[in-house]
DNA sequence: CGTGGGGTTGACAACCTTCAATAACTGTGG
DNA sequence: CCACAGTTATTGAAGGTTGTCAACCCCACG
């Protein structure tokens, strides 16, 4: 197969911004003339430091990363995944620093958007800005899911949403199939993610092998009963905005997709 | 005293979006002539319904609300508090419709901002717009931090924390005084908010009150130790991107606030 | 004066964590 | 090719934090 290229990065991104609307060629060129510097990391290496402003945002080209908050005793909440096609520190163009850190799963290849030009490029197109919003509003939406997730289910529940979430987003980008998908995380990762103890975890992986709703070893994801784990989970993709996805709501329900449309926009 | 009018809640907002970049006359003129009919909430009433699409947001004038999920069995997670000056539905703007519903805890009056007029001024001011951006983000910022907090801390600590965290905000549009402030949340509710039952709560508030920490009762919050509170929840304020909150990233940190600063943006 | 919601308290159970030990796996160097 | 070390996965036992159930009190309100 081919090697993955930092216009597959882009492509990726540029499609999930198309969802908020129909980006022109010019909107198109201008985020092609962004990429800077190329780089590339190992598993585990830090890859945006928690306190530290940065001069440019990463776009995800390859591989998958976590944002994630070190507590004062060691401990660690993941806050969110990352995969292809994601901007790894996007709150950061907006806040000035970032308030939490991004590592590397696995090997992971990103592409630098300075920091200045992008700026400038929001600024000539408004539309771009617009969707640049878009982004942040549905990151928010993910991390309200997981606030749910975490708040209120139990372990098995917990785990099973989780899991459902990473299958579907690989999918919407390609990089899931047949209910499998590469997904390198360890059970301690996997823990710091829904908040349970790494002993937890394995427990409930398990008992998702035995009882045939999924499998997750080896840095391999797949769903083996993929409507039980969507119940086990009460999963509702609603939430991550994917394209058709089948929501009644996700449709042409967005201010600016639908000028002058039913919701009184325009 | 005088009576809190509309003019309150958006001078509040103003002050708000201030933060990122100061506002020209005509920007505040353009946020000026946006409300329209206003509402009135009694306890307890809805809002914002979770999946139906509004005609346009509602800034909060007076009172207090919550955003929420309800979950299929009854129990529901509080996603976060709205106070005055806040706006209630900001994601719907951008998403298109809302994934959360908004309560009102005890009276509460809004100002609707018209969807329409609200996305023409911000076509019309990219930098409203990027405030408007800002708000988002700040509002993602908070709901990581929730989530850290359910999934990390202990009881004692979520409480702590989310005492701090109202507190603070309160006190920095100005309804907060002398570690004391008006706060009408009832026990059960708290532990929607942190993810605890409200019996565990109950022991959770006595033990402080005992302790001397802080006391919630008859509707009023009041921080009897201010600083062993923070240190109990662990709780730095820098998340809540409040103005001269004293964190070192704060000042001037903002892309666009300090442009062809240090970080070369501009 | 009755009623209902919220607060308080106790007993008990459940879920999950921690500790600890072992097994499986990965990459490295001899 | 094997031995080795370090990490990850697995398993058992014990304990703690928190949830559930149930009762009671208090107060506001009609």
């Amino acid at each position: 197969m081919r090697s993955v290229t930092i216009n597959d990065g882009l492509e990726r991104l540029a499609q999930k911004l198309g969802r908020v609307c129909t980006l022109t060629s010019e909107e198109r060129l201008a985020l092609a003339g962004l990429p800077g510097a190329e780089r590339a990391f190992g598993p585990r290496e830090e890859m945006v430091a928690q306190h530290r402003p940065t001069d440019g945002l990463q776009l995800l080209v390859e591989g998958f990363a976590c944002r994630f908050r070190l507590l004062p005793d060691g401990r660690r909440q993941i806050l969110g995944f990352l995969l292809p096609g994601d901007i790894c520190d996007l709150s950061t163009l907006v806040l000035g620093h970032p308030d939490h850190a991004v590592s590397a799963l696995g090997v992971v290849r990103t592409s630098v958007l300075p920091a200045a030009a992008l700026a400038a490029a929001l600024e000539r197109h408004p539309r771009l800005a617009r969707a640049f919003w878009w982004l942040t509003a549905v990151d928010a939406a993910i991390t309200r899911e997981w606030l749910v997730n975490v708040g209120y289910r139990s372990a098995h529940e917990r785990v099973a949403h989780l899991l459902c979430e990473v299958y579907w987003r690989l999918e919407s980008v390609g990089l899931a199939h047949d209910n499998q998908c590469r997904f390198p995380l360890t059970q301690t990762e996997l823990g710091d993610a829904v908040a349970l103890s790494a002993v937890h975890i394995n427990r409930t992986l398990m008992n998702m092998r035995r009882t045939g709703l999924a499998r997750m070893q080896g840095g391999m994801l797949e769903l083996l009963d993929r409507h039980a784990l969507q119940a086990a989970g009460g999963f509702d993709p609603a939430y991550l905005h994917l394209p058709s996805v089948g929501s009644p709501f996700h449709a042409g329900a967005s201010p600016w997709k639908a000028q002058g449309a039913r919701n009184g926009f325009g």
